[in-house]
This record gives structure tokens, sequence and C-alpha cells, in this order.
DNA sequence: AAAGAGTCCAACCGCGACCAG
DNA sequence: CCTGGTCGCGGTTGGACTCTT
């Protein structure tokens, strides 16, 4: 039972559970001067006391600049509904499409909100909404190796899911994925 | 007003992928 | 090619907050 070789495992034990305001300056202040890579780094050179992993964590969820907390907007749920239709639960993926969303906050609301959405309305027997006819195991899902090496899914006429070329940023993107799903799904 | 149930969200954990030496 | 270190992702947990009885 000898303890695994794990970030988690430190021989000084990590600071763990909420952070405070003045850890929140001291990771803004090092990622300031020197960008947000190389966490380990970071964290030492804050002076805090946390795994490199949890400084990251803070810093993506938190802390980055252009994050926007709470209020998630009808047509983001409907957006986030859509492409976790198409792509699973690949989080970080959904996340890159909604700007200054976080996997985290996607992740959350979907587990604590639109899931249950889904299956009440399935329940209910679920016509109205196209996103519950193929919430789960719809083959639209690629398996992972497809998903595999970035977001590009250029598969025939499913061009439109390919996201390698665009920037990240944009929500042109949106509205064309909006257009075109309204458009075959008829949605009022 | 108090207690219990339900909900939300920040943070942690484990694992796989990637990369440099 | 192999190995160890690091990073990123998705799943899960625990505590704070809100609602209901």
């Amino acid at each position: 039972m000898a303890p695994k070789k794990n970030e988690a495992v430190e021989i000084k034990a990590l600071n763990r559970g909420a952070w405070t305001a003045e850890e929140d300056r001291k990771l803004a202040q090092v990622i300031e001067i020197h960008g947000a890579k190389r966490w380990k780094t970071i964290a030492a050179m804050a002076g805090l006391n946390r795994s490199g992993k949890s400084c990251r964590l803070r810093w993506l969820n938190y802390l980055r600049p252009n994050i926007k907390r709470g209020n998630i907007t009808d047509q983001e749920e409907d957006l986030i509904l859509r492409l976790h239709k198409l792509l699973g639960n690949r989080w970080s993926l959904i996340a890159g499409r909604l700007p200054g969303r976080t996997d985290n906050e996607i992740k959350n609301y979907w587990n604590s909100r639109l899931s249950r959405k889904i299956s009440q309305r399935e329940k209910r027997g679920g016509g109205e909404d196209p996103s519950a006819r193929e919430s789960s195991g719809s083959e639209l899902i690629r398996p992972p190796d497809q998903a595999a090496g970035g977001a590009t899914m250029v598969d025939g006429d499913d061009d439109f899911f390919d996201f390698s070329n665009e920037s990240p940023m944009t929500l042109e993107w949106v509205s064309k994925f909006l257009e075109l799903d309204e458009d075959s799904y008829e949605l009022s």
C-alpha cells in the first residue's frame, strides 16, 4: 500500500478547498507576468501551497479574463443542448463554442438542470423537443478515435461540423449552426 | 422559526495524452 | 524507443445556499 506517485499525494500537505481572495490575487499576479503555462512553476512562484493542477483549474474556471458567470441565456442553453447532442459529454469542446463559458460551468449546468429537463421530457413522451430525442447514444456522436486530435469532425455531409478552420471565439459559427439546425428541425 | 430536502457550484480526483530528454 | 513530468479532460464529491414543510 505504498502511496501512488500522484500529484494529489505530496510530501508536504497542500492547501485544498476554497480559494481565498489573497490566493487569487497572488495567482493572477504571477500569471500576468509569466503567462498561463507551467502550472507547477506558477504555483511555486506565487508562493501558493497548492498543486499546479489546482492553480490551473482556478485560473481557467474563475480568474481568467472575459469569463461570463451565471445567467446562461436561452440561446446558450439551446446551443448547449444541440452541441451535447452532437458531441456528447465533451464539455471542453462545447465550452469552446460558448465564448466566456467554462467547461466546468457547462458541465455543472448540464448535470444540474438540462439532463433533468430532458429526462422529464422523455418521460412525458418527449415528442416536442428534438434535443431530447437523441440526447444519448446518438449515432451522431463519434467514437473517441474519430474525435481524437481535435474537434475536427469532417465526414461527408457533416461538413459544417468541421471546427478546425475557424476561430473558436467567433459567434458566426454559432449563428450558422443555429440557422442550419433550425431549418432541419423547424423549431418554434 | 426550525429542520429536512433539494439544488447549485467550486474544487478535487483519476486517467489518458502529449512532450522533452 | 522509453521514461518521467506535465497538462487537460470528464466524472464525482462536498459544502453552501435556497426552498419547502
